[in-house]
DNA sequence: CTTGAAAGTGAACGATATTCAAGGTTGACT
DNA sequence: AGTCAACCTTGAATATCGTTCACTTTCAAG
């Protein structure tokens, strides 16, 4: 059973085409859900975007809160990977968890995906929670052997956290907070890794790295 | 149109039967949210077990979303109640307010009820910020007055914990954390709202009074 | 007792996630 | 090249609710 040629250097045109048209799903799950939201977006509608039969997105996806879940995940993704380029010059944990912090705030309220998004939090922070959760982890856990943070269970603060990130944002965009208040939420969120008030505000404040540019999912101008 | 007598001493009898059924119908919906799940629960399953049509349902709430708020509204009104009847000799704000934050963790993860409706976190998040918010607000200002707290704004920091509180109450649910971890959840809670670790695990050792029993809602056995 | 307005009813409607029977496509093997 | 089993794709059909509405019942004021 092993073939000394050819075992996958090309993949098969099957391969091929199930890998651009799960890509295809994706981009059109999020395009259609960041503009209507995931519960008012149908299954048809994304189908059709990414031009395939409705019965066909089943082979890819067992549910529609699937698809979502794995837009969400592409997003999360991403912004850890931009973050962690972005922080690679960085050797303070903390100050790298706090650039995250601030990074996914900021996005947050900007990247106009997210406001439809939001309505389903809990997908949203737990998309989060699993992408960004490595990179936040292991900063809290570095962190806290350098004794910056509180020692303690790097999980149960990370899920502390990012549903807090979730909320905060979701208030921002109902207006019922500013976006100015973003750094002071980031701040708290120091404190509750176990940073004092002091370092947090310290860290908050100091400039912060370009991020590299998102990797493009929506397309700007479909037609 | 003052009327010397009977302005309101009985209210008529249509204003009673509104008053039951609508608690007949926030008690018929918790039933069958709390043990389906905000969204497997039909309206039909219900309006029976309010014992009437289906659609009188929509002569007391606007959509099945209002219901489900009721609901949660309800259980939060009812936990803020409970918490600032036990807290009533406790003089220290950050006491009471450290309090009132392990209550809700334990009551979320001991009550049966919150398993399933935790499926729509937004919305229960909504819920404990509006009912247990005016409590939990008071208590952030005053202990800030009282230099307890860290100073900043009480509406952003409550925000971020009633997110942080569903979140960690998910994941006790889910297995992905054991309750054993609500205190340490409670000590970081109580530094984001700017206490020190050391005040805060003070505050959460702390033996705790007894809360008074809660208001039932649903029947034990129905039939 | 009359009466009009408010409350109650449940069958019918519309929307849509998901399934499925039928028909293509692929590539390993002759 | 030809065959074929396995897998993909399809879109019409299905099943399931949330919600509406034309109609009936109840109530209390006159």
């Amino acid at each position: 059973m092993n073939d000394e040629k050819a075992v996958s250097p090309k993949e098969g045109r099957v391969a091929r085409r199930q890998r651009r048209n799960r890509a295809a799903l994706i981009r059109a799950a999020s395009d259609v859900m960041s503009l209507k939201g995931i519960d008012a977006a149908t299954m048809l509608e994304i189908a059709e975007r990414a031009d395939m039969g409705a019965g066909t997105v089943y082979n890819y996806f067992r549910s529609k809160e699937d698809l979502a879940v794995a837009v969400l995940e592409e997003i999360m993704q991403d912004l850890a990977l931009r973050v962690e380029t972005a922080a690679r010059s960085f050797r303070d944990p903390a100050h790298i968890y706090a650039l995250t912090l601030l990074t996914v705030l900021d996005t947050a309220a900007t990247d106009p995906r997210w406001k439809q998004l939001l309505g389903r939090s809990g997908i949203v922070a737990d998309a989060m929670y699993r992408r960004i959760g490595p990179l936040a982890k292991d900063l809290l856990a570095n962190g806290a052997s350098a004794g910056r943070f509180a020692k303690g269970d790097p999980s149960l603060c990370w899920t502390l956290t990012t549903h807090a990130i979730v909320g905060i944002c979701l208030a921002v965009y109902r207006g019922e907070t500013s976006a100015e208040s973003l750094p002071e939420a980031a701040i708290r969120l120091l404190c509750l890794a176990g940073l004092t008030p002091e370092e947090a505000r310290d860290l908050v404040t100091r400039p912060r790295p370009d991020l590299p540019p998102m990797r493009v999912l929506s397309e700007a101008h479909p037609g």
